[in-house]
DNA sequence: CAGAAAATGATTTGTTGTATCATATAGTGC
DNA sequence: GCACTATATGATACAACAAATCATTTTCTG
């Protein structure tokens, strides 16, 4: 069976990027993977893992490339190094658990009227905005729990 | 005069840290300069013109201990460098210009609130956070307006 | 002012990410 | 299917930012 009526495919394809296999592979895995914040070399890591032959530099290309076509988001948190994420529709922020590092996504209309308030009030359009929460877990099935 | 009685001094004795020369300079630098933002780069070379005899790891040193000490607050905005702020009393979050990178400061009392609500509803006590505005600046006065 | 403790700064090392370029692959027209 | 052209890949070199190392210098204490 061919693979040139593929989702994915399509999706390259619109974006003017050609169907290769590394581009393949990386969309599937942000696609199936149970974690949904992958840094480049959790991605890299990821695939060498499964066995996939793919290099690094490959990754961090195709990564960008991603962006840049709307398929993937770059956030940056207060790790020092990227995590992208499955662009899906709808925007939300991140609450990021102190303890064990893990994400919760979140959306609040009136944080968002709020910040195109602010910023008109100010004589700005608002283009994007970056909003992480960083918090202490106090669910007791939270594994890293103070 | 002795300076051991020095405002500065005094900040940098509660903080355990020894009164020196490039500590004094940088503080001094933070508390004299328009420019409320500065990276480590931007420290070291602003020193270096005013003729001060630094070296860059004693700049990237004590930038840290100094925003362990509470004394500078560290940002990343979108450039990927952290930039740092001198923290005077009040928490505010930054709407950056997307023309001329220029950051303004802005507290919204109800914003500050909703988080709070967020984390709460979702089992987190709320400890830090970042929000970041980007925005297109359509003031005449812009230097660098589309 | 002498001695102990800490800080400095030149340099090395580490980490994250981009640029280069020869080779390999995908999409095209036949 | 097959050859051709454009693009992508991946090994490696390079770059930017930041932290660690360590011999020398400075600060603080008594």
């Amino acid at each position: 069976m061919s693979n040139s009526g593929d989702l994915k495919s399509i999706d390259l394809k619109n974006s003017g990027l050609k169907t290769t296999l590394p581009r393949l592979k990386i969309l599937n895995l942000f696609e199936q993977s149970s974690v949904r914040h992958l840094s480049a070399e959790d991605v890299y890591k990821e695939l060498l893992n499964e066995g996939e032959d793919i290099g690094l530099a490959t990754v961090y290309r195709v990564l960008t490339q991603f962006e840049q076509a709307g398929l993937l988001e770059r956030h940056h948190f207060e790790s020092g190094k990227a995590v992208f994420e499955l662009k899906r529709g709808g925007h939300h922020d991140h609450l990021v658990c102190l303890q064990c590092g893990r994400v919760e996504e979140f959306y609040d209309s009136e944080i968002e009227q709020r910040q195109e308030a602010i910023a008109n009030d100010r004589g700005f359009r608002l283009q994007e905005h970056s909003l992480s929460l960083y918090a202490d877990c106090i669910k007791p099935t939270c594994p890293h729990r103070k």
